[in-house]
DNA sequence: CTGAAAGCGCTTACAG
DNA sequence: CTGAAAGCGCTTACAG
């Protein structure tokens, strides 16, 4: 065992082992030709100086890193942490390591941390960009040669692989689910930034059949409220869509709240992802409504505490570590020289049906 | 914007510039000597290519990464995804990414992981060891010149920096505050794994006063349980301690189902992590005890659901994410050259009285 | 089967 | 103020 000045080279064990360098390297990567005899000197030599490789010196020449670029709004929360494990997973069975980013949900932060990572000359990126529509840095890095495979969040303004779930058959089911108890003035609490007004009105406007990919999870998913309504006949009135203009937990409370105590309050009311759960849960015990006699209540992701909360919370579960698993699995074949068309992968979700939802009260 | 082939190289911008690739490097990096005239020449080639100096080729030369190799349990816990966010702040204040690998409490791969890291030439290492005697890994990566952060579990078995929690005086005030309620029959899950008897004995032995160190977090918490009963002259029943043997929520349902069915069982119960407490509290459910009625009750970790069920739990807080940050800061310090022995970095905890202990009923 | 040589893309003494 | 040269630790054609 060397001690703290330099680590053995190469060069060390080809002196030890009276081999050349080339030798050496051979049989450490174990290609080309070399004897038996040989072999067992520069293995012996490995061991006795404790030789380990450089995997930057080899980077320099291979060109590959096996490293894997990840960029998430927020490892701390419950969604990207569980994707990240399952991304890690899948990514040190094939033998790549993960260089970890958070964006908070910037652009800004998120092309700094593209341009980082592809400095740092990782094999590929995944990534769940902030803006389905400001893509630009990731087309950059494509155009570099790098690989990228999105989730959660699938853009159709970059040709690259996408993993996500169905985000608008998810939440179909779901209100589908709440019309059939008869409800009728169902509210919606969802992140979702409209930049402009008609946006906003091109999404509530008579095309609900268009395919996905050029909106993201959570238009996609208010996508899926509305085309329940339609399917049962049922209109909406836009006083029911509450909308936060970002993730953040207090801001999905306070909207929230505004939305339960309206005049002709929603009798029962459905959530886009965990932050907005949360914050709406948090609402509802402030206001001390009584689940599920005064408000019906369906939550999204499948969060520990959906259950341990009574009435247990009706859910839409995502399989957040089969996406991570995914994700690295289409990028692993990417980088492995599989070419084609970009792939959308869209996991199926699980709709857990437990207390929360009963027939209105009227 | 150069397309798929080869990136731009400082021969490059070199060429273009009409310099030498000496002189390029040398505004690139801003040091050394060059007139104006020169710099403004190589920034516009820069600019032109679309130059990004490739980060590997420079590590090569400056023996630098600028990357830190983090290695924890599971990053899908809420603990370790709360550390990890801590350090990737810090770290990116200071120009560092992270590299991120999972051990679940496995040493073979906490070994594999460490390996990983130093041959991938991290410049240093912060890690949450899964056995705080069994380091010899980290003590070769130390001789090898990186430099180790621990967090969450000390080792007196390398000398490394560490950040951690007062884990001893936090749970002597939670078990204090129990026993002022009156409990006499307090129960504690932990996850301890206890290898020979004799450890056992030793822990609960007469030298409840030694130092921490060489024990590890959850030693620490029971510790902190015995110091308080000791302190308040009540006897340890130790059928009251229930141990899992390992992180698993499953198991711990298991366990607290056994401890609250006993003929003689426990009228308050104390955890010692955020899996201990999860799993607790479903058993708790399951058996339909009524908090704090029958059952007074103190979680570990601020998890955000203990204040969404009903009634809200009172728990003891770590500062998860000022753990990451201390434990990159220090990290980042000893990089920078810090000298000086070893540092243990003992955070406070918070405890929060909410609405889950009441005096017990009897 | 083996070795000498070039090269990956940078930085950094060292001369001038 | 600037450039030629060496070198970081590997891998890989290319000869032999």
């Amino acid at each position: 065992m060397a001690s703290s000045p330099q680590p053995p080279t190469i060069h060390d064990v080809a002196r030890l082992a009276k081999v050349s360098t080339s030798t050496a390297s051979r049989v450490l990567g174990n290609y080309g030709r070399f004897s038996e005899a040989t072999r067992k000197r520069v293995m012996e030599a490995i061991e006795t100086l404790g030789y380990r490789p450089n995997s930057v010196a080899r980077s320099m020449v291979t060109r590959r890193t096996h490293t894997l670029g990840v960029v998430c709004a927020d490892i701390s929360s419950p969604f990207f942490s569980g994707v990240v494990r399952g991304i890690t997973d899948e990514a040190r069975r094939h033998g790549y390591s993960i260089l970890l980013t958070n964006t908070d949900e910037e652009v800004a932060s998120e092309r700094e941390a593209v341009g980082l990572l592809v400095d740092k000359q990782v094999d590929g990126l995944i990534v769940a960009t902030v803006d389905v529509a400001d893509v630009e840095h990731l087309r950059t890095a494509m155009s570099h040669g790098k690989q990228v495979v999105l989730f959660d969040r699938p853009s159709s303004a970059i040709e690259a692989d996408a993993v996500t779930v169905d985000d608008v058959g998810a939440m179909r089911e779901a209100v589908t689910h709440l019309l059939e108890h008869g409800h009728r003035r169902i509210g919606i609490l969802t992140e979702l930034r409209i930049e402009r007004e008609a946006d906003w009105a091109e999404l509530l406007g008579p095309d609900l059949d268009r395919p996905r990919g050029e909106i993201n999870a959570s238009a996609a998913r208010l996508l899926g409220y509305l085309r329940a309504h339609r399917d049962a006949g049922v209109e909406v009135d836009p006083a029911l869509v509450g909308r936060t203009g970002g993730y953040d937990v207090e801001g999905a409370a306070e909207v929230t709240r505004r939305l339960l105590t309206a005049p002709d309050r929603p009798t029962a009311l459905v959530t886009t992802d965990n932050m907005m759960t949360l914050g709406a849960y948090q609402a509802i015990r402030e206001l001390d409504l009584e689940l599920p006699g005064e408000l019906s209540f369906v939550g999204f992701d499948n969060l520990d505490w959906t259950t341990l909360v009574r009435p247990a919370l009706t859910v839409i579960e995502q399989p957040v570590h089969e996406i991570g698993v995914m994700a690295a699995r289409r990028l692993i074949a990417r980088l492995g020289g599989e070419s084609g068309p970009p792939e959308l992968i869209e996991l199926p979700t699980t709709f857990l049906i437990r207390e929360s939802v009963a027939p209105p009260r009227n």
